[in-house]
DNA sequence: ATGAAAGCGCTAACAT
DNA sequence: ATGTTAGCGCTTTCAT
């Protein structure tokens, strides 16, 4: 068996108050005891019980951590950075991969609170917002990255996906290209930077078409089939903003399908710049996130409760490659 | 404060034993109580707390696993298939990644004991023995995936990995190849896989080289500068088995960099058969692992005390994509 | 079939 | 400065 603070306690002659003031540095302890302690503790490989001392209120020391799913690079990422961040703290991450299945999120959720987590991160949307309002109910900490649901206050990390939006289509359009088509997602984030795109053709007085705006999954397959949809239009368009870095590369796929020359027949624009970016051929030009960045703050912000419900806009950056042009 | 088994017994007007034993379908209930105290628990908004079950013994039905980073795609694949497994199973699954590094071994695994984790999956080496022994001796359920260590007797579950070089290696034979050089990371599954290069070199009396041989780090980085020595060698080898994807694709950089074919100039098998595979132009030829089942027998095993020690093999198998030839 | 009570390992008053 | 003790929410004998 493991030992207990009363195995210590026993050894080293003192009470378990004190060898648990000694473990959590509290109170007075006098130098000779503590040492006594110490060693006694080493001596018997002893390491305090999380279960016992969080059934006493205190912190299970660990988070969930809700995704789409953890082998998209971008979510891993995400999920790397956080915790990374746990780690430094102290913290571990429990990964729930939702699939973005409301039956998962609940069963996820409703585990995470049987372990009395100290916090929920949401890197996915939340399908029931219910769901989410019990958490809240209940006081668990919630915090949302690279995510948003704008009908309830929440604490959020985002880029500012307008902008990032905004962006890549000025990129584009500096490029000369007019006929820019869109590909999105569902979900908020996409929203904005759909937005983005709009205001962005505005200002150059180019009216963003129809039949240029197709919304999809976030998947290689779903970004194939879009991109065949688009370049095979009567006027097709001669640059595409894909909405995420796995639609990008269902993009380039399509265009080498097609036999169309990227970027010379099509440029492509992703978003993310996830280590596919890297890879692809012609290289992925992309809006990065400073995930590092995103991960540490929304874990500092969960765990602050003066920050809740606060939000924190970092900046998107451009990062041109090969496959927007030269 | 979320509602206690106190609160339950009171409301239904019977004992906490009675609640204690609907909520876990113990012994003897009159069915009618049994109904009582299901709709209180309802009504309460009830759900038992893992903290105080595991205090008085019972289970924490949550595993640590130790990976070097959730980032890579392989390791993220690992991951998600014991993740879900671990789902079915009603376990959480924490994870470690730890860089390969000692240090952050050796916390994760502290973290991991304070937590009472009911066991730890390993998908990365580990660097200090003694800290396994540790575990060993502490009687913590061990289980390695994708991963040895022969000297000491351990739970796992690989795959055949001599065979898996042997087939890649078997295959660039079959091409006409003769001169195949090798890119190996520092880990035992990747000396089987060496073995198994040389087992099917030898087999057509082709001699090992010592010059065709690099041993480096699993990163894309590596890979392009071991290939690059190779294939500025006097007499360059005409195809490349790196021992995974990464190392794959830094090969694939190489030959672009040096502007050669591949692959008519040299030819590249990967291993791991990773998502990123499908994406290098040429697609990458590689030796594929099946994750999915291995993931569920490693936690399978992890469980069951009967299997501990045994060590299950799967099969791999070659898949040809582009970049091995035609 | 149901209940009373001890105990899991720890924290936090409260004493001394 | 150190010890005593009452919980924390649950499981599990042992009674009834």
């Amino acid at each position: 068996m493991r030992p207990t603070i009363y195995d210590v306690a026993k050894e080293a002659g003192v009470s378990i108050a004190t060898v648990s003031n000694v473990v959590n540095n509290n109170g007075r302890v006098g130098e000779k005891t503590r040492q006594k302690v110490l060693k006694t503790m080493k001596k018997l490989d002893y390491s305090p019980s999380v279960v016992a001392s969080a059934l006493t209120g205190k912190k299970t020391k660990t988070i969930g951590l809700l995704i789409p799913d953890i082998s998209n690079p971008f979510f891993a990422d995400i999920a790397r950075s956080i915790e990374d961040r746990g780690n430094e703290l102290g913290f571990s991450v429990i990964i729930c991969s939702t699939d973005n299945l409301e039956e998962k999120e609940k069963k996820y959720l409703s585990v995470l609170i049987r372990k009395s987590v100290d916090g929920i991160i949401l890197a996915s949307g939340v399908r029931n917002l219910t769901l989410l309002e019990e958490l809240i109910e209940k006081k668990i900490p919630v915090a949302l990255i690279a995510n948003d649901i704008p009908s309830i206050p929440l604490t959020t990390v985002t880029i500012d996906d307008f902008k990032g939006g905004y962006i890549a289509t000025k990129h584009l359009l500096s490029l000369q290209h007019t006929n820019i088509a869109i590909i999105a997602e569902h979900a908020w984030s996409n929203i904005q930077r759909i937005n983005g795109y709009q205001q962005a053709l505005m200002e150059e007085n180019i009216e963003s078409r129809e039949e240029y705006f197709i919304k999809t999954e976030a998947t290689i397959e779903s970004g194939t089939k879009a991109a065949l949809q688009l370049l095979r239009l009567e006027e097709p368009p001669s640059a595409i903003f894909a909405c995420n870095d796995l639609l990008a590369i269902g993009v380039i796929e399509a265009a080498r399908e097609l036999g169309l020359d990227v970027p010379n027949d099509v440029a492509v624009v992703g978003f993310d710049n996830t280590i596919l970016s890297r890879l692809t051929v012609p290289k992925l030009t992309s809006i990065s996130q400073p995930i590092q960045d995103m991960g540490k703050k929304v874990f500092d912000m969960l765990l602050d409760s003066e920050l809740t419900n606060q939000k924190t806009l970092f900046m998107p950056e451009l990062v041109i490659r090969d496959s927007s042009g030269k």
